[in-house]
DNA sequence: ATAGTGAATGAATGATTGTTCATTCATTGA
DNA sequence: TCAATGAATGAACAATCATTCATTCACTAT
């Protein structure tokens, strides 16, 4: 009777592909975190995989479509992360509200290395038409959501202001924050950060504010 | 007797060291807006320039010295820029946050050019100390005076917020806003963001609020 | 065992990059 | 008018880059 199979060994050198792009993605975001965008090579992110140079081309056929696709795979998480907390939040809009803010400061959506990957992406926006498309429409359903949310909060609250203003405010200022966090993080935690941003959506909807 | 020599001929081969610097700066940040900064060479600039391809070694000795004094020139300009108007507004606590919150969406400053300057130094502020120290020192002047002014504006209306916590969220905001009008210009003018940026300020601090 | 399959390698290639420097040329003082 | 000065040029260079592909090697089915 042959060993089971299910206990693979402790080194294969062959992958499933999924496995092997979730690996040269997760490697291009530790490049881009630690040499910037502009100094990521085939090279470095080979290297920060431990795999061979040519393997990036065999995956992904060019390095711009690694790229593309590292830039698809932080965005797909983080609407992963906020759909799912949009669900297990409590009834009301306005604690819905609440959970959606808190996912910008999650622990799987605010580690350094991804925040520094936003940022790179955003950097290049300008002229890299794929990168804007991206971000943009990520944004724009994420922004439709907490509109939705801001208009029932206003209805019930009977607030003076516009859902959309709050809205946007909101998702602006969660973003300055990250900068913060980058730039420095010694000075601006995640908690920190968090409390700001809460202090802002209690400071509009004082009725609802919990705390 | 010789012409007056106060006149220059409309096509001067040689400037002064000032101007070329001035006009390689102003062509790289033209050159970072079109390519983005990991496509902006030594060619992308001097082409913008409509000079020839040794001239930023001449004035600037490497590439990397251009992008810094680049980030430097816009950095500065922005606290010039604010500077003056804290000086110009009006003697109130309250003016003076308003007025330096209106720098963020001046002609001056907001210009979808130099926005992705901004953002294209920050994309790459985690992996540049350079970058990083001109960007962070810069954000901490300003949000010290902010900070300042705001503690004035709790003292003198006796609000129930943390000044801190206003300046930086302030700060943030302008600067998510920013990103908002680099990527979808269409959808967020600079009057726009400065309406959500100021309804922020009247909504934390409503007994100040002018209109 | 063994042949067959395809994942992974890494040296080689051509294109692109930043930098250098001998040369050109506009400007100025005599 | 004519040297003298130094700003500007652009061809040449070495280094670095993304990409290719013949080869190697691990795994699976027979």
């Amino acid at each position: 009777m042959s060993q089971t199979v299910t206990k693979p060994r402790a080194k294969r050198r062959t992958a499933s592909k999924q496995q092997r792009q979730a690996q040269l993605i997760k490697a291009t975001i530790r490049s881009i975190a630690k040499h910037g965008l502009s100094e990521t090579t085939m090279a470095t992110v080979s290297s920060e995989a431990s795999l061979s140079q040519g393997i990036i081309n065999l995956h992904f056929q060019s390095k711009e479509r690694l790229l593309e696709e590292t830039l698809i795979h932080v965005v797909s998480e983080y609407r992963s992360v906020w759909c799912k907390a949009m669900d297990s939040a409590g009834d009301s809009a306005y604690e819905k509200l609440e959970a959606l803010a808190a996912v910008d400061f999650d622990k799987r959506i605010c580690q350094r290395n991804k925040l520094a990957v936003w940022f790179a992406f955003w950097g290049e926006s300008r002229s890299r038409l794929t990168y804007r498309k991206i971000c943009t429409e990520s944004s724009r359903e994420y922004r439709d959501v907490l509109t939705g949310l801001c208009e029932e909060v206003i209805r019930q609250g009977g607030y003076k202001v516009r859902a959309g203003h709050v809205a946007t405010g909101l998702l602006a200022m969660n973003g300055g924050l990250w900068l913060d966090m980058l730039l420095s993080p010694a000075e601006m935690s995640a908690q920190q950060a968090q409390e700001i941003s809460l202090s802002y959506l209690w400071g509009v909807f004082p009725a609802h504010a919990s705390s």
